[in-house]
DNA sequence: CGGTATCCGTCGTGATACTG
DNA sequence: CAGTATCACGACGGATACCG
């Protein structure tokens, strides 16, 4: 697989943008962008959706060693808003012990792409961002 | 100009996570993604970078116009953040009265491609996630 | 015009203990 | 195993006032 971001035309960009700005209120406080970074902007659930998005389904615990440093508490928080937002689906099956599963919905599959692209900007960057700090410090 | 995202390929997208999460340390805290949401994921950042992009440059108060309810310490502190990352260039004129320019930096520019990536999810799966609230709730 | 300084409330997060 | 309840802290962000 691959996934491509066309290279940015520097003035159709802009126009892009300008689009996205005119939409229905960016100068208000409900924009789309802000949106997704409310639900994805906190501090685990990326990650959390990282883990469901490589594996077919998890339980609540082997969630919670692969997200390491997890607390209980914020694991069932993140959860529970990830499921409410549609992004994430929870089965219980009766049994005792109790088992729980986590899988993406489709929705949340669809994010995985958006995720990737946030990745791969990350790891090509993340190295100029360091450099940047290190000049404005010093 | 488009955005292309290939189209999700379930098991080969898990294969990309797979190798996103086995990177340097997703277990510990130091994940690249996170890295990018701790320096876009405030509550101004993006709203800025939107702005930047979709002009050449930007005076402070005509950013503080544009992204309206942002208070001037917002703007000072998160333009500053930004300027740290390498991703604003901050440029004062020496005249009475002050004016000062601020233009994305080509470090900058480059992540107004994944901002767009988030907004295009954002504003068609919106109203998905509006639903899934509601379901939740009910 | 383009900031700084200070104060203060709120919310997200973590630690700990307890439960079906 | 998979939670819930409670408490407590610290960072983020808003209001206000002042400055070069």
């Amino acid at each position: 697989m691959n996934i491509t971001i066309a290279d940015p035309q520097p003035h159709t960009m802009a126009q892009v943008l300008k689009e996205i700005l005119l939409f229905p209120a960016n100068g208000a406080g409900i924009c789309p962008v802000r949106d997704v970074l409310d639900r994805i902007g906190d501090k685990w659930s990326l990650l959390i959706i990282l883990n469901l998005g490589a594996e077919e389904n998890l339980r609540f615990n082997e969630l919670r060693r692969r997200v390491a440093g997890i607390s209980q508490r914020m694991l069932t928080v993140t959860l529970r808003n990830l499921e409410a937002d549609g992004l994430v689906d929870r089965t219980v099956y009766a049994e005792v012990p109790p088992r729980v599963e986590y899988r993406l919905t489709d929705l949340g599959h669809s994010l995985t792409g958006v995720v990737i692209g946030l990745t791969n900007w990350a790891t090509a960057h993340t190295p100029a961002i360091a450099a940047a700090r290190a000049r404005f410090a010093g």
